[in-house]
DNA sequence: TCCTACAAACCGGATAGTCGGTATGTAGAT
DNA sequence: ATCTACATACCGACTATCCGGTTTGTAGGA
C-alpha cells in the first residue's frame, strides 16, 4: 500500500473517531492530510468507500480473538488477564466517539454486523470453555449454568464500559472497581 | 406553550430518533410539520437550540425514577418488575439511533451528562435498598456486598441492552433470555 | 512518450439561516 | 361601535456558504 493512502486512512480514522461520518468533511480530511482533493480521489472513489476502508483498517485487530491469548489455566487467571487487557487496550477506546464510530460502521459497512456478532459468539465460546474447565477442575461450584455465568461476565463488562463512557473515571479506579466486582462474583461462584 | 411549538418539538423528536442531529435537515422538519421556515424561526432561534429543547422535552420524563414504582416487597419481585418495564418501555427505544441520540445530547445539551449521572446514582441506590432489605429478610444469603450485587444487575442489563442493539432479537426471546439469566443469578444469591 | 501521483479550478446541489411582507388578533382611545 | 397602533403568527423567496464529487492540468520518473 502507498504511504500516502495509509496516511489518509490514519488521519481519517482520527477524524471519524472525533465526529460522526456526516460531520467529517472532505475538506477536513484534505486539509489535515495536507493533500488535495485530486490526491484523495486518486486513492478513494468516494467518502463512503474511504469510511468502509477506515473501518476495516481500524477493526481488523479489534474484532479478532485477542482474548484467546489469555491464560486458560483457571477462570481466576482468565478474568484477571481479561481485565488487564480491557483496561489497557479496550477501555481507552471506549468513548462516546468510538461507540458512535461503531454505530456508523453498522450503518455503512456491509458485513460489519455479521463480523461483530461472530466475534461476540467466539467470545462467548471462550468464556464457556474456561468456565466449564473451571467447574470440572472443582475451581467453582455453583448451580448457575456455564452460559449464564459467561453472560454475567460478558454483559457486566459491556455495561461497565457503557457506564464508564458517561462519567469520566480514571484508569486506576476503573481497574480496581472492575476487579472488586468480578472478584466478589467469583467468590460467590466458589461457594 | 403554543400548540405549534409543541407540534414542531414532537415532529423533530421523531426525526432525531431516526437520524443523527446532522442528518436531520431543516427542510425535513419544515416539510413534516407542514410549516414554513419563517414559522420555524419564529419559535426557535436555531437548529441547535431546537435540539436542546427537544432533548429536554424528551428526557424530562425518561430520566426520572420510574423504577421507584417497582414492587419492593422482595428482590425477586423487584427484578421481575424491572424486566417487564425494561422489555415494554426501555427496550423498544434501545436502538442504534436512540443511543446515538443520547450521544448527540451529551455533545450539545449542557447539563445532560450531570442529569444522566444523577439518574444512574438514583438507580443504584434503589437497587441497594432492595437488596439490603432482601438480605435482612433472609431472602438472599451471599458473601457478595450489596453494592456488588447491584452492580451485577445494573451492568448486566446495560450490557444486555447493548448486545441487543447489534443482533436483532425479538421481544419474547429477549424477555426469556433476561429472565433466565437473572433467575439463575438470583438462585445463586439464595445459596 | 507515457504513466503515476498529485494539484487546482470548478460544478451542481444542499444547507442553515435571513428578510420583506402579510394576515389575523387585540387593547385602548374616541 | 369603530378606528388606530401595535403584536403575534406565519409565509416563501433569497443568500452565502459548504458539500461531495469531477475535470483538467502538470511535474517528474520509467
Amino acid at each position: 500500500m502507498t504511504n500516502t493512502k495509509e496516511h489518509i486512512l490514519n488521519v481519517s480514522l482520527n477524524l471519524f473517531m472525533q465526529k460522526s461520518y456526516k460531520e467529517v468533511t472532505l475538506k477536513e480530511i484534505v486539509d489535515k492530510t495536507g493533500m488535495s482533493k485530486g490526491a484523495f480521489y486518486h486513492y478513494f472513489e468516494s467518502k463512503e468507500q474511504l469510511f468502509v476502508e477506515v473501518i476495516n483498517f481500524a477493526f481488523a485487530t479489534v474484532i479478532d480473538d485477542s482474548y484467546n491469548k489469555f491464560s486458560k489455566e483457571s477462570l481466576f487467571q482468565f478474568y484477571h488477564d481479561y481485565i488487564d487487557y480491557f483496561i489497557n487496550e479496550e477501555a481507552p477506546k471506549l468513548t462516546v466517539n468510538y461507540i458512535s464510530l461503531t454505530f456508523d460502521a453498522l450503518k455503512f459497512v456491509p458485513d460489519f454486523q455479521r463480523k461483530l456478532l461472530k466475534s461476540q459468539k467466539a467470545q462467548m465460546e471462550t468464556w464457556k470453555e474456561v468456565i466449564q474447565e473451571a467447574r470440572d477442575r472443582g475451581e467453582i461450584n455453583t448451580p448457575m449454568k456455564d452460559e449464564e455465568i459467561a453472560k454475567m461476565f460478558i454483559y457486566s463488562i459491556d455495561g461497565f464500559g457503557l457506564h464508564r463512557v458517561f462519567g469520566q473515571i480514571n484508569r486506576e479506579h476503573m481497574k480496581l472497581s472492575l476487579l472488586t466486582l468480578w472478584d466478589s462474583f467469583y467468590e460467590e461462584l466458589k461457594v
